[in-house]
DNA sequence: TATTACTGGGTACAACGTACCCGATTAAGG
DNA sequence: CCTTAATCGGGTACGTTGTACCCAGTAATA
């Protein structure tokens, strides 16, 4: 298995990981174990952070918790069931979560949406993980969970509130691929180009399209400033115009004086 | 290097193969060469859409064109510049493209969304891709300034388009990400679980989940219908809620009769 | 015809995931 | 307290990848 994708593993073994703290520990024969699937998970995590998912690999994770590679394996089946724990464990809350009961739903969504540029500015690898099945942790949950705090006082449909939802999500994921995932460590090895390198060289051949007339737009255009946008600019862009697109319906879809009621 | 991703090779060599067209071959001693790059690409491309992205080895690549693995290193650099290739090489235009000029920019817009989703259907590695670097080559570069054709009639900044074809295109992707990249050909090897298969697995400890209290808005959810939204469902609502947000900056840019000069 | 650059592709190695194995450890039963 | 058996740490080794290196065959040029 080379690749980096969700739900590679057995979803039984994964489901019991993600799920571990549902059945407490008991008493068994054996020695004691000197890690715990936490550990692995933070020091997986860690190493991604700071050196890019390509260098999440076994021998490296074990190394990180000076054990030998084969150690993991008794915590972890594979390496797919590690990258769901390790998805599932950055999208749990933090210290600092607020409380969406109370927050209008612009100021929901658009927390999702700014917080999710945080996030991947945090850990840039999650946008080179694929997502091929969502994880269903305790932290995924809760990230869903969050998200339809916006609609408590408002009388939306499911159907529409994940609509909402996966729109804004969509937003902030498809711009952060644009623009953060050039920030993610990468796997190094070959040229080390730099971003001034990789456009220095590229510039002759694309000086000689333009002037080739087959792309009479482009050739027309301003370069200086047009491509020095950031995430955040995109993102603010696309959100308020979306966000203006759906309030006529949030609007007028707003419950009179309702509080979530945790009945 | 196993990861996928874009941009990892020598700039240089990628560039130019990317721009082979430009420079004709020339007469050169030596035997005549047996393969193009075109045929390794399209080999790639057919093994990617027919097998999945982790099916595309050198070694598989090779045998589908009948040649020695090492053979492909006579004509690409590696695998990372065969990837950019690929990449370009699909987001070259088709036959029956249609011509910007000439269409509102709602219709551009438009096209350019439920095209990418099209586009994902066909090749839904291209989801799998980490577009690291992005891939300047004639394909891009045509997509590009056929989205530049929405603001064909209108007054906007270089930088308001740019900020304004990011927007669709993080739409589509982020959505298509979420929807369709389930639907590509997965690394066989474990236990193929089908999607059934995962969800009855998951079913258990998602109700214990519920019922924990944790979770109370989604616990409320009724599951049934909420969740069977397809990525055309999904995209529909998104680009529609946009393009409402943005259509009173649209309007107001529109020029007089104006029409695209070839100046 | 001789030269020379280029072609096909076999061999081999390094990095990875992980199957398999063995000895050390410790809770539970007597 | 001692036996038993499950569990732990982790070394060895193999299969799969990308690709460096090499050599022999080939064809345009001089």
């Amino acid at each position: 298995m080379a690749t980096s994708q969700t739900g590679a593993g057995d979803p039984k073994r994964s489901s019991e990981l993600l799920w571990r703290e549902f059945e407490p520990a008991q008493s068994r024969p054996g020695p004691k174990p000197r890690l715990t699937v936490e550990q692995i998970v933070a020091a997986a995590i860690a190493l991604a952070d700071r050196e890019g998912l390509g260098a999440v690999n076994m021998r490296n994770v074990a190394a990180e918790l000076d054990v030998g590679t084969m150690t993991l394996y008794r915590y972890v089946p594979g390496k797919g069931e590690l990258l769901d724990l390790m998805v599932d464990a950055v999208s749990s809350p933090g210290e600092d979560e607020p409380d969406p009961a109370g927050m209008d739903w612009r100021e929901v969504l658009e927390h999702i949406a700014t917080g999710s540029l945080a996030f991947y500015g945090e850990h840039p690898w999650m946008l080179e993980v694929n997502q091929r099945r969502p994880v269903m942790g305790p932290g995924s949950l809760w990230s869903l969970d969050f998200a339809l705090g916006a609609f408590d006082d408002h009388d939306v449909t499911d159907r529409e509130a994940i609509l909402i939802i996966t729109a804004v999500w969509g937003i902030a994921t498809g711009i952060a691929l644009s623009y953060l995932i050039q920030d993610a460590p990468a796997d190094q090895g070959g040229p080390v180009s730099t971003e001034e390198e990789w456009w220095e060289v590229q510039l002759p051949y694309l000086q000689r399209a333009m002037e080739s007339g087959r792309y009479p737009r482009m050739a027309r255009m301003e370069h200086e400033d047009a491509w020095n946008l950031t995430a955040e600019d995109a993102v603010r862009h696309a959100l308020d115009a979306y966000l203006e697109g759906i309030a006529p319906r949030m609007e007028a879809s707003r419950r009179r004086g309702a509080r979530l009621r945790p009945e």
